[in-house]
DNA sequence: ACAAAATTTTTACGCGTGTAAATTTTGCGC
DNA sequence: GCGCAAAATTTACACGCGTAAAAATTTTGT
């Protein structure tokens, strides 16, 4: 760590004896040198703490190890636990993941991917907003980038989508809640931006017509990413107005259902499967505070890991295959039920 | 939007019909060129798309436009919504905010400045994790790029520290709750890695002691960032063993509060200041689910908008000066008292 | 020990932009 | 129309590294 300053690889080619062609190969990969030479060029970095200049390295690749990581809200608990998980597989994978929040807002996102683009990266990984995202814009990058869309499909774009099984998650919470009481009516926004929520209403009124129940569907009102106060502000009306056609719920998302049940607090009905208590409530994604919710939120939980791996995954092996696949492949993986005290 | 693709500024320069160097020169400061010129620069750019490539422009300068923001934790909604508004306000200014999240691991802390030091940043704004960081490491960070720090204090360390008053904050919460009914005992971890709770400790017992009163801390165990299931864990284990001094509970930040919530809902203690109320409890923070706790849950709430504008603006005023500032300056805002349910 | 194979060295150019210096052109007031 | 200052152009080099081609060296196999 002494010794005057390394200024470039030439003046470190210099002191580790080695030449800067060599030096540089050796950068790009350690084991393309022989042992000797990779011992000398090692020796020479524990001595002066030299490392390569990005962005010199970076004009001259067509492709840098840069991968984009953007998502819908990077203030949502739910978001933010998946991109740092797949953030860390990108790093494990040797690339240098950077994350991005659009903050439910259409145009912030098409910036992102403006810039993102000059980046050069190898790769991007998309959670896109949905039904208000510029679809045509992104499928113009994705032209351009390799892209995998992962949590909400946006159908056609991207080389391939990895996501969550909406009629596996619907289908258990239906399913456990007919089985254990009143079957539920399904609970969520009227103008769901996130196209999740739509299949999610489909697989609640397929799922109640096969066990042979009557679909019932509390609509809310209330636009953006405010989730929580829309959910609450909503089951305070439905209350009041007793619009509630049962007293099972099963609202559309954890956050929603975060919302219905501080409201639910307030009016005081007491929520849960026991004796005395006027409403079951379930939910789906295990959002990270569905524990502390109460009481604790009964919901579906996402399999975080597989997806994060999953769409890691197959962004690397489009990467290495240089290449687009020929056919656009999707991957859902099922919902796993976690049974707590709301239901 | 036609016509043949831009390679490069060569290329762009002779279909604006301008020389290189000034197109060059429009790029850094459009305001720089003749109103002519840059109408001519502006046109062909309508015409096709050409932007700078990022790496050849930084590769050039000794500093960039970039802007590292680090935070101990995204998935913490307090960092995520601070972070939030302080990227935009990078943004604004003309610069390229990076977000990144250490996660808890001082390790991951390094590494992640280690590598912001290659981007040759214009200036960094940190969230240190605390005790655990390593205080040597980030002093050499700060010698080579302007830092600012927020949120929490490391003494000495950066050109600045922006955050919020500690004392304010304890200070409001435990006048309110004296002069509304008992006294408060303090709920905290043992070890905190925030340097915040010790001095929230200290000034809960130095406002005590000024009110006339013996302080009286509950300290419970626990490492690590899960403050929930801390808070959680702490509560039912006090509450179990009737080892709580009081029933006017003041949690040292509103994780810890919300699994304390979660506990007293689950051992059947309604909170709250009403007839039929087991339990008061009050907090710091404003965490943006504190309103959506069952009860909602009285807290003093930071100043984001001060405390994120105060950073960005110290740093830029620290970048634009170009030096480093004579004396470290400290800047701390006043909390908010937030008046809900909980107490 | 010798030929073949693998690796390194040497040399040289390219990437796209910043920027300095000298020169030419433009804008503007009188 | 003149003269001057401001702005643009021309020319040239720099940044730090990737990489290709040919030559020199080292390693490997027998």
């Amino acid at each position: 760590m002494e010794g005057q300053k390394i200024r470039n690889m030439e003046e470190f080619a210099e002191v580790s004896g080695i030449s800067r062609p060599t030096v540089s190969k050796y950068f790009n990969d350690p084991d393309s040198v022989r042992k000797s030479t990779r011992g000398k060029i090692e020796a020479a970095l524990e001595e002066y703490d030299y490392r390569p200049n990005i962005f010199a390295i970076n004009q001259n690749r067509k492709l840098t190890k840069n991968i984009g990581i953007v998502v819908p809200n990077l203030a949502d608990p739910f978001f933010a636990e998946i991109s740092r998980t797949i953030e860390r597989r990108c790093l494990d994978a040797g690339f240098k993941p950077t994350l991005y929040g659009s903050h439910g807002d259409p145009q912030l996102e098409t910036e992102i991917l403006d810039n993102l683009r000059l980046l050069k990266p190898a790769g991007t990984l998309i959670a896109p907003l949905g039904r208000l995202s510029d679809k045509g814009f992104i499928e113009a990058f994705c032209r351009d980038v390799p892209t995998v869309l992962f949590d909400s499909n946006l159908e056609g774009l991207g080389e391939a989508f990895v996501g969550s099984d909406n009629y596996s998650f619907v289908s258990q919470t239906v399913d456990y809640l007919s089985r254990t009481g009143e079957a539920p009516c399904f609970f969520e926004m009227k103008n769901p931006a996130n196209p999740n929520a739509n299949k999610r209403r489909q697989a609640y009124i397929d799922k109640m017509h096969e066990l042979g129940h009557a679909p019932k569907i509390v609509q809310i009102d209330g636009e953006g990413w405010s989730f929580e106060e829309i959910g609450r502000a909503g089951a305070l009306k439905a209350i009041q107005d007793k619009s509630l056609p049962t007293s099972t719920v099963l609202c559309s998302n954890d956050r929603l259902a975060i919302g219905f049940l501080s409201a639910c607090y307030e009016m005081g009905l007491r929520v849960g499967s026991g004796d005395g208590c006027a409403l079951r409530v379930a939910s789906h994604d295990d959002h990270p505070y569905a524990r502390f919710t109460c009481p604790s939120l009964t919901t579906a939980a996402h399999d975080y890991d597989s997806v994060s791996s999953q769409s890691v995954d197959t962004l690397m092996s489009i990467i290495e295959s240089g290449g687009r696949p020929s056919t656009r492949n999707e991957q859902l993986f099922p919902a796993k039920l976690i049974l707590r005290s709301s239901a």
